[in-house]
RNA sequence: GCUCACAUAGCUCAGGCGGUAGAGCACUUCCUUGGUAAGGAAGAGGUCAUCGGUUCAAAUCCGAUUGUGAGCACCA
């Protein structure tokens, strides 16, 4: 599974939080230049290049798969085919469709191509030969790159590369001879749709993913481990361990949390409300829904509206009879609210910084291919919070957030992250409707965030047009048991909303001015937490976390008595145990309690009743250990009040 | 939203070239009281996603719809 996680990770630079003051890790694990920022697309990853072998064997593949793709499909064009991490793609506008049940066939053909030993030859043709070429080669997608290419970056000549009967306008580089390619290192993977050129506007194409490396040991171990990682899918486990159900008749995206979902959640509310308490945060309570109208005021609407469920019309009468109707809107985010709370009061500079908490539930009218499982929904409750501070105390409250992650992310043994530092395209189409159109504060605010992970010394990724439109953020970005990588923590800051919405405090000057507010969610949303918590413990949560952290059984059913002594002592102090059914053999009620991944098993017998002890078997532990049930309740207390990863000894 | 695929019992799946369904697990009852990953028996469970079409006959073929998955686009 780690080997999956390292083979697959798209970037080489992780962030680490490595910044508590009081224990001062000597840097692990950072990467001094804090400015080396990386473009975010799959096939730019830097693990590997152009130079590389295997690059070229991927992107040479490609030409072949291409070339095996129009065989079966004639008159199907072309769009891109690049190497991508793990392998390559070609995406394809095909007369009749291709599926995956024509893989086995494309991949015998492949392989007759490679068997064919065909020599890549490399060509360049003035840009008007190039063009005619392209003409003639009946490729109207490639025509349209090439004169963007021409126009863009002033190419005078355009590239070819050939081999066999394949001709593809293309950068290069490639192997010299299809020779090079091992035949059996190589498996196509699946078949999806993609937007010529990423553009939702332009036409949908056939892209077909493969997988493709140096030999067929590693593919094979390479599949292996993807295959293992999909067993920990979240929408996967999330059904066997019972913990989500989502059911159309309530609706699409709109999870329903089960008993041992609803633990989970408890305790991770619990362990954010200590580490918001002990970083000075209050927390508040806000409704679901607000008038349509304050989202115009912020400026959500009308940018966002279809991000949003539709409003609710409401029609109240006054004293006169008169009707007056009134929209309102289910909140897609608590700022708004939250902004209110602030506004409650007049506040004077010596209050800030003002921290306001909340899990607050906010609905998003997601597109429906958009959801799926719990890490993209539509109703979800959110680990949020706002704090209103001056400029000067930007710095201090983003180091304190970003503190606060480091001590989530250790708690719960997370590591495999990247910071992305998300800023606003100037350049974004949809320009000043999107963004707040302030450009010296974009800069200003980005150029703050730099510095920060800067002095923290925090590697990170820079992503344009990722901004908030309100601001940038600081998103961090976990993997998935597919590979893919989401947001799961952010910190924003924010210049634009706090003056739109007329806050202010008194300074020390005695006049008004409008606070800076940072919106952060350290556990994101329930939803996507749990699904990455899933995922990373592969529904074998530590015993804090855990829906069941005792599983007590008896050998037979005359020692039920005393079982059931040992859930009430547990359970006297708050420990999830419970009595497992006794008309089992020992062998089915093990087996049960480890498929459901229960920590801590306790057997009980003859042995046990005489010595009043228990025997522990913990998860995935071989070696039992028999001790007091006094000695066992310590260290059970002891591991779920510390949060401990492993059984306190 | 777009492309492709898929939809059979609570779950995982088999079957069905058109004659109204089957397994394992789970569930219920009974037997068994068993020291470490499935003790045994019986029973209950399905308009084969929904709607429409073709047909003597549709779960099977066709269409639409809904939902799910992979990917693209989107993602405060």
């Amino acid at each position: 599974m780690l080997g999956y996680r390292q083979r697959n990770r798209v970037f080489q630079v992780r962030g680490h939080l490595a910044v508590r003051a009081e224990q001062h890790h000597s840097r692990r694990g950072l990467v001094s230049s804090c400015n080396r920022s990386r473009p975010l697309p799959l096939e730019h990853s830097g693990e590997i290049k152009p130079d590389d072998k295997l690059y070229q064997i991927r992107h040479s593949l490609a030409h072949v798969l291409a070339q095996a793709v129009l065989e079966l499909r004639e008159g199907a064009t072309l769009g891109f085919g690049p190497p991508i991490q793990d392998g390559f793609y070609y995406d394809f506008v095909l007369p009749e469709p291709i599926t995956e049940s024509d893989f086995p066939e494309l991949e015998r053909r492949m392989r007759r191509i490679i068997k064919k030993n065909q020599r890549f030859y490399r060509e360049e043709l003035p840009k008007t030969e190039a063009l005619a070429r392209i003409d003639e080669m009946g490729e109207p997608y490639k025509r349209e790159y090439a004169e963007e290419l021409c126009a863009k970056n002033g190419l005078e000549a355009l590239s070819f590369y050939r081999n066999g009967p394949f001709l593809d306008m293309c950068e290069g580089p490639h192997v010299e001879s299809s020779k090079e390619i091992p035949r059996d290192a190589f498996k196509l993977r699946s078949v999806a749709g993609a937007y010529w050129r990423g553009d939702s506007r332009n036409k949908m194409m056939t892209r077909i993913y493969a997988w493709a490396f140096e030999d067929k040991a590693t593919l094979d171990s390479h599949v292996e481990a993807y295959e293992l990682a999909q067993a920990r899918d979240h929408k996967k486990l999330g059904r066997e361990l019972d913990i989500y159900v989502i059911d159309n008749e309530i609706g699409r995206g709109l999870p329903l949390w089960l008993p041992n979902g609803t633990v989970i959640r408890d305790e991770l509310e619990k362990l954010a409300r200590e580490l918001e308490f002990k970083d000075g945060y209050q927390r508040v309570a806000t409704p679901h829904l607000a008038k349509q109208e304050l989202f115009y005021r912020t400026g959500h609407l009308p940018y966002y509206a279809e991000d949003m469920y539709p409003p609710l019309e409401v029609i109240e009468h006054t004293e006169h009879g008169d009707e007056v109707k009134e929209s309102y809107v289910l909140k897609p985010m608590n700022c708004p609210h939250h902004h209110k709370i602030f506004a409650s009061s007049l506040r004077s500079y010596r209050e800030l910084p003002v921290r306001l908490a909340e899990y607050g539930h906010v609905y998003r009218f997601e597109d429906s291919g958009a959801v799926g499982g719990l890490l993209r929904v539509r109703g979800m409750c959110m680990n949020d919070a706002h704090i209103y501070c001056t400029e000067d105390q930007i710095g201090a409250e983003f180091r304190n957030v970003i503190q606060l992650y480091d001590h989530a992310y250790s708690i719960l043994g997370l590591k495999d992250y990247y910071l992305r530092l998300s800023c606003w395209d100037p350049d974004d189409p949809l320009g000043k409707n999107k963004y707040v159109d302030e450009p010296e504060a974009w800069e200003k605010s980005q150029d703050a965030l730099r510095a920060i992970l800067k002095e923290l010394e925090l590697d990170y990724v820079e992503a344009t047009g990722e901004a908030a439109f309100y601001g940038p953020k600081i998103d961090v970005q976990f993997p998935t048991v597919t590979g893919r990588y989401e947001s799961l923590s952010t910190v924003q800051l924010d210049f634009a909303i706090p003056k739109r919405l007329d806050l202010k405090y008194v300074g020390s000057d005695g006049a008004e001015h409008v606070p800076y507010c940072i919106h952060r969610a350290p556990f994101s949303t329930h939803e996507r937490f749990v699904a990455y918590l899933i995922e990373h413990f592969g529904g074998a949560f530590p015993t804090w976390l855990a829906p069941v952290q005792v599983q007590v059984l008896t050998v037979s059913e005359q020692f039920d008595e005393y079982a059931q002594k040992v859930v009430d002592v547990l359970r006297a102090d708050f420990v999830r145990a419970e009595l497992a059914s006794a008309n089992d053999t020992v062998a089915k009620k093990i087996r049960d309690g480890t498929t459901r991944k229960i920590p801590n098993l306790l057997v009980v017998g003859e042995r046990e009743v005489a010595s009043q002890e228990v025997t522990l078997r913990r998860y995935g532990v071989r070696e039992q250990l028999t001790m007091s049930l006094e000695s066992f309740k310590a260290k059970l207390l002891k591991t779920i009040q510390t949060r401990a990863l492993e059984f306190m000894q």
